[in-house]
RNA sequence: GCCGGUAUGGCGGAAUUGGCAGACGCGCGCGACUCAAAAUCGCGAGGGAAACCGUGGGGGUUCAAGUCCCUCUACCGGCACCA
C-alpha cells in the first residue's frame, strides 16, 4: 500500500527522535579531525526570515556532511541579543527589553528546530545574559590593560534618531547603520579600542586568507585605507616658531608649496588668528564648519571654500613665508589634519589656488614633450612623473626619487620623514544605551578612572528601570549609579554607557568553544582545540563591521596569550541575499514570504532544497513559487521511488547479469558519490549537487525491471545517503523504511570507485579545422596515436576529409580528433 | 576618480584543467493514463527554411576560446575633496 510523503508528520517525528538521541550534540572524539561550521548568530528581533533559513540551510548542510565524513564537528548557536530594537520594542510595547528578548528567543529557536537544524544547544549562547556578559566585561578590562582601551574627548559621530554615538564604521554614506538618520557631530569624552595600532597587520594579514572572497577582502583594504608618503613640519615664527606638521604623499612637490590649509577644527586655528583682523571672520567659517554634517562637507562636488587666517608659517626647507589658510576639504582626523598646497601638481590645489588667487609654481619637469613647462599650472595641474626643477640640490633628479631623498633630507634636519597613514580610525566603543553590555569602569573624585576589578564582574544591567527612548535609563538608576570606588572605598558612580554589540558579537565564536566555563571566557585548551571556524558562513553586510572587529578581537587575544591562532575565520563564505521578483523582500513592498507558511505548506526539507538548488550561495536568490512546487515535486519523486522499491532491500538482493543497464547506473552512482562530495564539501555549489542527485533519481526511474537488482539497491541506498546532508528528515525516513537500523546521519559517507567510472568505450568528436563534423564511439583508453590512426582510417573521417589534404591532426584521448585540412 | 565583481536560452543556472555551449530545474509544447481534470509517466525544443549564426560589443592568441590576452560598454558593490 502506497503511503504519500507527508512531511509536516515525519519531519516532526524525526526532530524530537535526534533530540531524544542527542544526534546532534558535539560528539568529542579527538581520533578524528576537527570541523568548526559557524553561521552569523541572529538578533532575535521576532521571528526568522528566509535569509536565516539560508544562512542555516548552507551551514547546516556542510556540518551534515562533515559529521558523516567523520570529523568531529562543532556546530554552535547562539543569539547577537543586546541592541536598540529591544529598547523600541519597551518604549511603543512597554516591554522589559529582557522579557521581549527572550520570548523572541524562544521563538526563534522553535522555528530553527523546525528548519532542523543540526545544532548543539548544549552550548548556547546569549549575549544579553550575565554569564555571556560578565565575559565581554572581563575582556573590556584585558584591552584596558593592555592599553588598548582609552577615553578620549573628540567629535564624533551621533546619530539623533537613536539618542547614542557610532563608530565610523557604523556610518554608512553620512547615515545611522540602523535607522539611516543623518548623523551628526558631537564632541563628547568617549571610550575607544585602538584598532589602528592593528592596522598594519589587519591589512598585511589579510593577504594569509585565502579561504576569504576577494571581495571582502578588497572592502577590508579599501577601508584600511593605507597611504604612504611623508610628514613635513613647518614652523610659525609668530607663534615662537609653534611647529605644524602636515601629510603628504607628494614630498617631491615640496619646493612648489605655495600655500599651507589647516583642518578649521584643528586647535591650532584659534591662536593664529587671536587679536588678528581675521578672527571674527574665521572664527564664523569654523562655526559653520562644525554644524555641516560630512556629507556635505565631504562630498566631491561640494564648493572648495577656505579663508585665509592672517597667519604665516616658514617653509621647511626654502624658509619662505607660506600663507595659512582654513578650509572646509581639509579633515582634522584624517592624516595630521594639515596639508600643504602645491597648485602645480595637484588637481585639489589647483582649484583651490585659481579660485583664491594664489601663486603657483612648478617644480617637476614633465618627461612628455608634448607637456610645456609654461602651461603647466595655466588650465591644469600636471600630477605625472618627470624631472625636479626649481628645488634647489634636488634638480635633475626623476620625481620618483626625489621622494624619498627629500624626506631623507628632512629626517636629518628633524623637520620630519617618510610615513604612513590610514584611513582607518579608532573604533568608538562606547553607546548612551541602556540594552548593553554595561562598561565595568567606576569615576571616583579622588582616585579618577578605576576599572572595576575583574574578580566583581559582572557589573550587573538593572531590570527595574524606565525605558523612554530619550535618554539612557542608567544615568538615573540610582541604585545602578552609585558604587564606592574599589581603590579607596569612597563614594563613586558607575560609567552609565554601555558597549556597541559589535563587542559582544567580536568574540562570541570563541566562548563556543567553552561555553559553560565559569571561570574565564574561554580556556585556552579549548580555543586552541576547536579554533580557528574552519567555515564562516554569513551575508556581505559583516564585510567591515563585524569581520573586521573580530579581526582585531582575535589579534589582540592572541598578543594576550589567550590562543595560538591569530585570525578567526579561515574561510568565509558570503551568501547572497534572498529575493523576490527581483527586489529584495520587505514588508513595505509586500513581497515578503513567511518561512512559517512554506514550511506549514511543504515542509522544511523542500524549503531547504529548494534555496540550495535555486542559486550558488554567493549569488542572490530569486524566490519563486513554481520553483518551490519543483523542489517538492522531486521530493515526492524521490518517495515513490524509494517506497516501490522498499522491499528490494529488506528482503534481499536478487541479483541478475552486470547487462549494460546495470554498468551504468553503477557508474551514475559512483559519479554521484564522486561529485556530491566535491561540490558539498569542497566547492560548496550545492545547486550543481542537487542536480546530480536529480540525474541519478532520473537514471534509477528508467532502470530496467530486467537488470541486477544489487545494482539498484545500491543506488537507492547511496541516494539516500546523499541526500541527508540536504534533505535531512525524508532520507531519515526513507533510511527506516528500506529496513536499516539507526540515523543515516551517522552513517559514514560513501566513497567512490574511481574503477566504476571508467568506461568501455567513449564517444568522441570529429572536427574538420575546430568544427564539429561528427561523432564517434570509440574504445577508451587509446593512445593519442592510436586514435589519430583509429579515426583517420574510418570511412567517416575520409568522407569528411573529402581528399584534401591533411596538414595537422590533433587527437585528444577520451574528447576529440581535430582533423586541420587545408 | 581609484579598487573589486558580474554579464551564458523565455527564467534560475551548468560547463571545475582551453576540447561537443546550454547539464539540472522552472516555464512551455506534444503524447500516454483518465469520461474529464489534477497528479503521474514518457518525449521535444538556443536562433535560423537552410548554409550557417550563437556565451554583453570589438580585436587578438590557438588546431580549438564562455574559459587566456588587449580594448570598450552596461550593471552591482566598496572607497573617495584622504592630502
Amino acid at each position: 500500500m502506497a503511503m504519500p510523503y507527508n512531511p509536516q508528520q515525519l519531519e516532526g517525528k524525526w526532530q524530537k527522535f535526534w533530540n531524544e538521541q542527542g544526534t546532534n550534540k558535539t560528539a568529542e572524539d579527538s581520533s578524528k579531525p576537527k570541523f568548526y561550521c559557524l553561521e552569523q548568530f541572529p538578533y532575535p528581533s521576532g521571528r526568522l526570515h528566509m535569509g536565516h533559513m539560508r544562512v542555516y540551510s548552507i551551514g547546516d548542510v556542510i556540518a551534515r556532511l562533515k559529521r558523516m565524513n567523520g570529523y568531529q564537528v562543532l556546530h554552535p548557536m547562539g543569539w547577537d541579543a543586546f541592541g536598540l530594537p529591544a529598547e523600541n520594542a519597551a518604549v511603543k510595547f512597554g516591554a522589559q527589553p529582557a522579557k521581549w528578548t527572550y520570548e523572541n528567543i524562544d521563538f526563534m529557536k522553535n522555528q530553527l528546530n523546525r528548519l532542523g537544524v543540526s545544532i548543539d544547544w548544549s552550548r548556547e549562547v546569549a549575549t544579553c545574559s550575565p554569564d555571556y556578559y560578565k565575559w565581554t566585561q572581563w575582556l573590556f578590562l584585558t584591552f584596558l590593560e593592555q592599553g588598548l582601551a582609552y577615553r578620549k574627548r573628540a567629535f564624533v559621530n551621533w546619530c539623533p534618531e537613536c539618542s547614542t554615538v557610532l563608530a565610523n564604521e557604523q556610518v554608512i554614506d553620512g547615515l545611522c547603520w540602523r535607522c539611516d538618520s543623518e548623523v551628526t557631530k558631537k564632541d563628547l569624552e568617549q571610550w575607544f579600542f585602538k584598532i589602528t595600532d592593528y592596522a598594519e597587520r589587519l591589512l598585511t594579514d589579510l593577504d594569509n586568507l585565502p579561504g576569504w572572497p576577494e571581495k571582502v577582502r578588497t572592502m577590508q583594504k579599501n577601508w584600511i585605507g593605507k597611504s604612504e608618503g611623508a610628514n613635513i613640519t613647518f614652523t610659525i615664527p609668530e607663534l615662537d616658531n609653534e611647529e605644524v606638521t602636515v601629510f603628504t604623499t607628494r614630498p617631491d612637490t615640496l619646493f612648489g608649496v605655495s600655500y599651507m590649509v589647516l583642518a578649521p577644527e584643528h586647535p591650532l586655528v584659534p591662536k593664529l588668528i587671536a587679536g588678528k583682523a581675521e578672527e571674527a571672520k574665521v572664527l564664523a567659517f569654523v562655526e559653520e564648519m562644525k554644524k555641516e554634517s560630512d556629507i556635505t562637507r565631504t562630498s566631491t562636488d561640494a564648493e572648495k571654500v577656505g579663508l585665509f587666517t592672517g597667519a604665516y608659517a616658514k617653509h621647511a626647507l626654502t624658509g619662505e613665508q607660506v600663507p595659512i589658510w582654513v578650509a572646509n576639504y581639509v579633515l582634522l582626523d584624517y592624516g595630521t589634519g594639515s596639508v600643504m598646497g602645491v597648485p602645480a601638481h595637484d588637481e585639489r590645489d589647483f582649484a583651490f589656488a585659481k579660485k583664491y588667487d594664489l601663486p603657483i609654481h612648478v617644480v617637476i619637469n614633465p618627461e612628455d614633450a608634448d607637456v610645456l613647462v609654461e602651461e603647466i599650472g595655466v588650465d591644469a595641474a600636471f600630477t605625472e612623473d618627470g624631472t625636479m626643477i626649481n628645488s634647489g640640490q634636488f634638480d635633475g633628479m626623476p620625481n620618483r626619487e626625489a621622494i624619498k631623498a627629500i624626506a631623507d633630507h628632512l629626517e636629518k634636519e628633524g623637520k620630519g620623514g617618510l610615513t604612513t597613514t590610514y584611513r582607518l580610525r579608532d573604533w568608538l566603543v562606547s553607546r548612551q544605551r541602556y540594552w548593553g553590555t554595561p562598561i565595568p569602569i567606576i569615576y571616583c573624585d579622588d582616585c579618577g578612572v578605576v576599572p572595576v576589578p575583574k574578580d566583581q564582574l559582572p557589573v550587573t544591567l538593572p531590570e527595574d528601570v524606565v525605558i523612554d527612548g530619550k535618554r539612557n535609563p542608567l544615568t538615573s538608576s540610582e541604585d545602578f549609579l552609585h558604587t564606592t570606588c574599589p581603590t579607596c572605598g569612597g563614594k563613586a558612580r558607575r560609567e552609565t554607557d554601555t558597549m556597541d554589540t559589535f563587542i559582544d558579537s567580536s568574540w562570541y565564536y570563541l566562548r563556543y568553544t567553552d561555553s559553560q566555563n565559569k571561570e574565564m571566557p574561554f580556556s585556552k585548551e579549548n580555543a586552541d582545540k576547536w579554533m580557528q571556524v574552519d567555515e564562516y558562513i554569513g551575508g556581505i553586510e559583516h564585510a567591515i563591521l563585524h569581520l573586521l572587529y573580530s579581526r582585531f578581537f582575535t589579534k589582540v587575544l592572541h598578543d594576550a596569550g589567550m590562543f595560538s591562532f591569530d585570525e578567526p575565520f579561515r574561510s568565509l563564505l558570503t551568501q547572497g541575499m534572498v529575493l523576490k521578483d527581483g527586489t529584495k523582500m520587505s514588508k513595505s513592498k509586500g513581497n515578503v514570504v513567511s518561512p512559517d507558511e512554506m514550511i506549514e505548506k511543504y515542509g522544511a526539507d523542500t524549503v531547504r532544497l529548494f534555496i540550495l538548488f535555486a542559486a550558488p550561495p554567493e549569488r542572490d536568490l530569486d524566490w519563486t513559487d513554481t520553483g518551490v512546487e519543483g523542489s517538492f515535486r522531486f521530493l515526492n519523486r524521490v518517495w515513490r521511488l524509494v517506497e516501490s522499491h522498499s522491499d528490494l532491500i529488506k528482503t534481499g538482493q536478487v541479483v541478475n547479469a552486470q547487462d549494460d543497464a546495470a554498468k551504468e547506473l553503477n557508474r551514475t552512482t559512483h559519479y554521484a558519490i564522486k561529485k556530491v562530495t566535491e561540490d558539498i564539501g569542497e566547492r560548496y555549489t550545492f545547486n550543481t549537487a542537487i542536480s546530480t542527485i536529480m540525474e541519478l533519481v532520473n537514471k534509477l526511474y528508467t532502470y530496467p525491471e530486467t537488470s541486477d537488482r544489487g545494482t539498484l539497491a545500491f543506488g537507492l541506498e547511496n541516494l539516500i545517503v546523499l541526500l541527508a546532508p540536504i534533505a535531512p528528515h525524508i532520507a531519515e525516513e526513507m533510511w527506516q523504511m528500506i529496513g536499516k537500523s539507526g540515523s543515516v546521519h551517522n552513517q559514514e559517507w560513501p566513497q567512490f570507485d574511481p574503477q566504476a567510472l571508467v568506461l568501455d568505450e567513449v564517444e568522441i568528436v570529429i572536427q574538420i579545422n575546430g568544427k564539429v563534423r561528427d561523432k564517434m564511439v570509440v574504445a577508451n583508453g587509446l593512445s593519442k596515436e592510436d586514435l589519430e590512426k583509429h579515426v583517420l582510417a574510418t570511412e567517416k573521417a575520409i568522407a569528411l576529409i573529402d581528399g584534401k589534404t591533411v596538414r595537422k591532426v590533433i587527437a585528444v584521448p577520451g574528447k576529440l580528433v581535430n582533423i586541420v585540412v587545408g
